[in-house]
DNA sequence: TGACTTTAGTTCGAGTCTCGTACTTAATTG
DNA sequence: CAATTAAGTACGAGACTCGAACTAAAGTCA
């Protein structure tokens, strides 16, 4: 019910301004009077926030280039658009097989992304983890960018504090340790999230659910998660751990699942499942494995049929989903996006036999474009999430930074 | 991502009205000085707006009864509480069986309840309800009682703008009529809500799931609804139709469900698959059937079994549910009431058995306390949402009406 | 070419709101 | 009956938004 805090003017204008932020980010570029129009600001007001986040190096006169009107009557307006420059977010991945690292300007272009392969020898490779982010954050201080702060993707439960890992089957981290040493390595707010949750906010912001306030992501390797996107915001349940679908009783109930169960959803819709049935070894990474799978169904009706029976359970799962939380779109990710139509189009006629009602409108299933980073990417948005929150002011962070 | 409209003074001060009104909705009643550590507004800060919602009849100084302190040092402070007098929300249901009508306080106190049965003939009776919103309404107006808004529950899928029904299987009302019809009725705002969600509200404000800001309330019947409460506020999904858990494939997959598939939860665990499993006939209202076959269960074992394979499929679908959202309580309502622990402790077990993973906590399983006024209650508290929100502003109103 | 029109952006004063400080008020304590 | 303590109020300062008036920069049209 609403933030119970206290509104003073100060917090009155971050809002205004977050509100401006959000505009240009959504909307674009736009002139004073646009944004005066877009927010229904005074457009007094909209001038002194733009002074405002100008002098913070937030926004700048987007120098009239392609925004020239033709054949406008009065005089033209100056355009203001994000400023990419001196504002970046950063976020980070820590998984089995790899850790990545995004960085993501105020803009919301990608100046740099890397991603690096780690040793599969049992735990995680914390210490791959930090050594990116000091190369990172050391790269973003050379160029005079300045990190508004820090988001690090972990396949685990994370407490809804954001930081304390709760639980982590295949990492080594458990509690606040891995934010307390990103934190300090960085110098600046850190939070910790679970990957899907990072995923489905990264495909609500760059990927294949723009525009959707109510999405639903699955990520697809070993385990299957999920992440919600609700009236644009993430549900995290009353622990944090909300989304934890991979052992839901779905699919063929017989099947072994790694947990020690019976019937859970990913041990008919995992990896591990396709291989068994199609008889094939996993490769390095589930993304090639899954692009080999892919290869032999074009030969081998066989596999063809296998993903077909696991299409379906994936659908059977989404109608359940679909139920329950009403999405608009639902991004399939991991590796089901090399298998792509083959496991889709299954999907969709399921979905579509078992929607709840008449009136229901089957959710759009598409594949993720964001790839590997997808965790990353929206890891690192969600470090901006603050400030087009207006929670975070970038116009009284002056002090303890100058501009490029 | 927050609301987009402009903030000025004048909704800061909203804002900050709105913030006192819920430390004394939440937190019980308040000197001034109390009021102003719990919000951290400043104590003049406060003393303005006190003074502002007392000249508007929301709160009064509660003639220091029991809220003498007894060896206090210095000056006492005047305890402020809110007024349960002029300022009422209206809660309506409509249902095939029975309309209901319940009148609450911005203290939160219940000030009417009524129910009347239906004529069980095919189709809902809009006119009961229009009939008893009149009559709820007059009295109201008789006693003084100015109204904030009215919501009306209804057992159907309601669309995001909370006003148009979109599909109601058993009543005869789609599109907006419903709400135009009770809006001019009432004179006040009006929205229609999916039944499920108002008694969710309900459950987390009034009844078993109080203090709980991320809670799943089941409704059972003869079909099974979710209302979802994450972060204290009800989940909608896209459309709005959120919380349709009825169809999801799970229990016994041969179960035939009056939709025509097999297998949907409600063809397991809804009232006729109960009546059919213990061979009893339906009687007048389900709550009735419920505790005449909780009366059976005492002495015939079989009976007994089947509310055990019940609550075991309840259980089934509620890890499910849980694993999705991790709600911190689960509220049972509907003909689950009367039977009580016979379907709630095999759930329970069935529950801890398919947790997803040892760090979850098992949600609190618990019966719903509100009886059949549930939904009715949560619609009107409903009703007063906007102005615990600050989006509605009581001081504003007194042009439109006086006060006792 | 030069007045006219049109739109963008700024300046300025008024109005609101919160906040901290100082002050008044009302109780207890010794 | 002071002294003490805490609640509530009065008041001025500061921050912010807003509307209106004003200036700036283009195109239009005679």
């Amino acid at each position: 019910m609403s933030a119970d805090r206290p509104a003073s003017t100060e917090r009155l204008r971050r809002q205004n301004a977050a509100l401006v932020l959000r505009s240009l980010r959504q909307l674009g570029p736009a002139t004073r009077a646009e944004l005066a129009q877009r927010t229904a600001l005074a457009k007094a007001t909209v001038g002194v926030i733009v002074a405002g986040l100008e002098e913070a190096g937030a926004v700048t006169e987007s120098s009239a280039e392609s925004e020239v009107r033709s054949g406008a009557r009065g005089r033209p307006g100056r355009p203001v658009a994000l400023r990419g420059e001196p504002w970046v977010g950063l976020g980070l991945e820590l998984n089995v097989d790899y850790v990545a690292a995004v960085v993501l300007d105020l803009a919301g272009q990608v100046r740099l992304t890397e991603t690096r392969p780690v040793a599969l020898d049992g735990g995680v490779d914390e210490a791959a983890l930090t050594g990116l982010a000091r190369d990172v954050t050391a790269r973003c201080r050379a160029a005079g960018q300045v990190l508004v702060g820090a988001t690090v993707a972990v396949p685990a439960l994370v407490r809804g504090d954001d930081r304390t890992v709760a639980w982590a089957p295949n990492l080594g981290v458990e509690g606040p340790g891995l934010a307390d040493g990103v934190e300090a390595l960085v110098g600046a707010p850190v939070r910790v999230l679970n990957d899907a949750n990072c995923a489905a906010y990264a495909e609500s912001h760059h990927g294949a659910a723009v525009g959707a306030e109510h999405a639903l992501y699955l990520t697809g390797t070993v385990g299957i998660g999920a992440g919600i996107v609700d009236r644009g915001e993430l549900v995290r349940g009353a622990a944090g751990f909300a989304g934890e679908v991979g052992h839901m009783p779905i699919g063929d109930s017989s099947a072994r699942c790694g947990c020690g169960r019976q019937g859970c959803w990913e041990a008919s819709i995992g990896l591990h499942a396709v291989l068994a049935a199609v008889g094939m070894p996993e490769l390095d990474t589930p993304l090639e494995t899954a692009a080999a799978v892919a290869e032999r169904a074009a030969l081998d009706p066989g596999v063809r049929a296998v993903l077909t029976r696991v299409g379906e359970d994936v659908g059977l799962g989404l109608a359940m989903l679909a139920g329950v939380l009403d999405p608009e779109v639902v991004v399939l990710g991991g590796y089901f996006v090399p298998l792509g139509e083959l496991v889709l189009a299954p999907a969709r006629a399921t979905l579509d036999r078992r929607l709840a009602s008449a009136a229901q409108v089957r959710p759009e299933l598409r594949l993720s474009t964001l790839g590997i980073q997808a965790a990353a990417l929206g890891a690192a948005e969600q470090a901006f999430a603050d400030v087009f929150a207006g929670d975070l002011d970038l116009t009284a962070r002056e002090a303890s930074a100058g501009e490029a």
